[in-house]
DNA sequence: TAGGAGATAAACACTT
DNA sequence: TAAGTGTTTATCTCCT
């Protein structure tokens, strides 16, 4: 879309342009053209014929003006006087009217000889006095318009690239230097909302903006701009380098001719030191943003780098930008790295501690190494990517904690790896519906969303969220689809297989119902049927509570089951203070411990943050993902954080219940509006110890109030 | 090492 | 008849 407006400025700008200069040819030679022919876009047609009328009031004003001072010498014969007075109205209605006037009429004035050669002369060069004066004008809007774009293409350049190296990050396949140190941050440089581009688009924006793809500024016409020197050429350098090029004087061509000698001999030095690489070449293309040229051997693309890419105002103005998007990246990663240090400042971890491994990081091999994990390390919890050759900063210090980034991408991991996050996710009891917070995907549903990335997250798992952020709980197999593709980047291809095994889970899982309905068959959850699914996992897994009570503080009265209930459910998320504060300041009121007093926690033994047996808050996956990119808890889908909200309310509310609160925790305003499901109610309540979380006060207001607040949130997210 | 869970593939029946 | 939907089975990997 903005590549779209880009391309029709460019065009009008184009239109513009060969309007004016078709102007000067059909005003003054032939005098019958009206102006259009060259303009066929509506914008141009009427700065064209404006500028024709405004150019035939001016001519024929000072035509006027000669003939009333010189009342004699304009007369050559009472006939000649005759002929003036009917001219006399149409000049003095056309300067009320001037659709009056036309062009040819102008002709005729001139034809009629109403005015001596000499009149004639100072008119014409007043009417070239004037038509300049207009087209510097118009240069100069073409100008502030080329500004306003090359803006617009640079910084969605430096968003485009930004986002890549943020993807590239997360996936552990680049290396980063470190930030410069003092580098403030330039104003309006946030992440981007992903998707707005595809990095088709904005490869072609790049050509664009540098010429690369085809030179289609100098075929839309921005050259003429620039050629006349009054178009501000220093302000736009990215689009007017070709112009600047192609006009400049012989002088500078021949000084340019020997700084690109001098960096031809530059060139061929490199070449000799490194042996034939170059870090512009690689895979025989040429490495220039936006070229890409082809280049079969090394030789080759010297002559093409210094052909194509020589010392020139295009290859500066390249440059520029690369520094650009260079500064920006730089003062991302420093932010970002600043964040990571206070989450770890805040979560008590020492980046000097002698535990921390000196190895470098290699996240594809974490992801494979999570059998070794020491059992404080989360599985599957994303983190920020360090690279080998990255320095021992703070990062390192964290638990070595496999990817799920890097390892999405490795198919062995398989089972072991979603099974794992699966376990982390935290079901939240919203009411009766209890909806699973994903710990990855609320603060990153923007990267799965664009990225190619396997949600770390079980086929059921997925479902069930599906299924639960439709508004009636309930969808047709066709709309659980929908959701996966809409939601995951990464089905929307290989579509059979996982359509299969979405299948293949609907009817293999108690949990999934299939209704029918008026329009079908639709699928829904069991909630009770699914809990107790989970609740049979949590407590067949011991060691993810064993610690929990003497680190929580709430001493031994909780039993296994909350115990297990608390391990999946708050502790994700109370490590992840960015999390709850956005959820709650996003659309909730503060809940004390939830999103007024971040530092509920903070007081909680470090052990439990840094060195809980599993590592969830140690290894919060919300390190780096939680606030990156900026703005992706806003777009998180609303059951995601509400429930996120609701749930730790609800969890929090059952150790008030069980009278085993947390000093720091104040009684939320905002009860959370549990109902039970009306459904089979087959379980007892020994059995699912979720049901605590599902049971509770149920408060038709207060659940329209959620209701409400979920549609809103549905409205923010659109 | 056995059993369970999850993913994937495939076959089959039924419906639209 | 084709495509979509739903069910079932088998096999594999990984975890407990």
């Amino acid at each position: 879309m903005m590549q779209e407006s880009a391309t029709e400025t460019i065009s009008n700008s184009s239109m513009s342009q060969n309007g004016l200069s078709t102007l000067c040819s059909s005003q003054l030679e032939a005098g019958s053209r009206d102006g259009r022919s060259s303009a066929g876009d509506t914008s141009s047609e009427v700065s064209t014929v404006e500028l024709l009328h405004l150019q035939q009031q001016q001519a024929l004003q000072a035509a006027r003006q000669l003939l009333l001072q010189q009342p004699g010498s304009g007369l050559k014969s009472p006939k000649s006087q005759d002929k003036q007075r009917p001219l006399q109205v149409p000049v003095s209605v056309a300067m009320m009217s001037p659709q009056v006037i036309t062009p040819q009429q102008m002709q005729q004035i001139l034809q009629q000889q109403v005015l001596s050669p000499q009149q004639l002369q100072a008119l014409l060069q007043q009417q070239q006095a004037v038509m300049l004066q207009q087209q510097q004008q118009q240069q100069q809007q073409l100008a502030a318009q080329q500004l306003v774009f090359q803006q617009q293409l640079l910084q969605m350049q430096q968003l485009q690239q930004q986002q890549h190296l943020l993807n590239m990050q997360r996936q552990g396949l680049l290396s980063m230097p470190g930030p410069a140190p003092g580098q403030a941050a330039l104003p309006g440089q946030t992440l981007p909302p992903q998707g707005g581009l595809s990095p088709a688009e904005l490869q072609q924006l790049w050509k664009d903006v540098t010429g690369g793809g085809g030179h289609a500024m100098e075929d839309n016409g921005i050259k003429h701009n620039n050629s006349t020197g009054a178009g501000g050429a220093g302000a736009s350098p990215p689009i007017t380098h070709h112009a600047l090029a192609n006009g400049q004087s012989p002088v500078l061509n021949h000084r340019r001719e020997r700084e690109r000698e001098r960096d031809r001999e530059r060139e061929s030095s490199l070449h000799e030191e490194n042996g034939g690489t170059h870090p512009l070449y690689g895979h025989g293309v040429c490495k220039w943003p936006g070229c890409e040229s082809i280049c079969e051997d090394f030789g080759q693309f010297l002559k093409h780098l210094n052909n194509e890419h020589a010392l020139d105002d295009r290859s500066t103005a390249q440059c520029r930008v690369q520094m650009q998007v260079v500064q920006q990246l730089e003062i991302q990663l420093s932010k970002e790295r600043e964040r990571l240090q206070a989450m770890m400042a805040h979560l008590h971890m020492r980046p000097s501690e002698p535990k921390s491994s000196p190895k470098p990081l290699n996240l594809v091999s974490s992801v494979t190494m999570s059998k070794n994990l020491p059992s404080a390390s989360p599985p599957n919890l994303p983190q920020t990517p360090t690279t080998p050759t990255a320095p021992i900063t703070p990062m390192a210090a964290m638990p070595q904690v496999p990817s799920v980034l890097g390892g999405a991408n490795v198919p062995s991991m398989g089972a072991m790896r979603r099974r794992h996050v699966d376990k982390y996710s935290m079901p939240l009891s919203s009411g009766g519906d209890t909806v699973f917070i994903f710990p990855e995907i609320a603060p990153n549903y923007e990267f799965y969303k664009n990225a190619d990335v396997r949600p770390p997250f079980t086929y059921a798992t997925l479902i069930r969220q599906a299924i639960m952020d439709s508004a009636d709980m309930q969808l047709t197999l066709n709309e659980i689809y929908s959701w996966f593709t809409r939601t995951f980047a990464y089905f929307r291809r290989n579509a059979a297989t996982w359509k299969n095994a979405v299948r293949h889970n609907l009817s293999l899982h108690k949990c999934f119902v299939r209704v029918e309905n008026v329009k079908g068959a639709v699928w829904t959850v069991d909630e009770m049927e699914y809990q107790k699914r989970r609740s049979q996992k949590i407590t067949g897994s011991p060691s993810l509570v064993k610690n929990l009570p003497s680190s929580l503080g709430y001493g031994t009265a909780l039993n296994a089951s909350l115990q297990a209930a608390l391990a999946e459910t708050s502790l994700p998320l109370l490590g992840n203070p960015g999390l709850m504060n956005s959820g709650s300041a996003g659309h909730m009121g503060c809940h004390g411990l939830l999103g007024g007093d971040p530092s509920g926690l903070a007081g909680s033994p470090p052990g439990l943050l840094a060195g809980s047996p599993h590592g969830l808050l140690g290894g919060s996956p919300h390190g780096m993902m939680g606030g990156s990119p900026p703005g992706t808890l806003r777009c998180s889908p609303p059951s995601l954080l509400q429930s996120a909200h609701d749930e730790l309310n609800g969890t929090l509310d059952h150790l008030d219940t069980n009278g085993h609160s947390s000093p720091g925790y104040s009684p939320p305003v905002h009860m959370p509006q549990i109902h039970v499901k009306e459904e089979p109610q087959n379980m007892d309540d020994e059995d699912c110890p979720m049901s605590l979380v599902t049971t509770a006060n149920h408060s038709p207001e207060l659940e329209e109030e959620r209701d409400l607040e979920e549609g809103n949130l549905s409205e923010d997210l659109e």
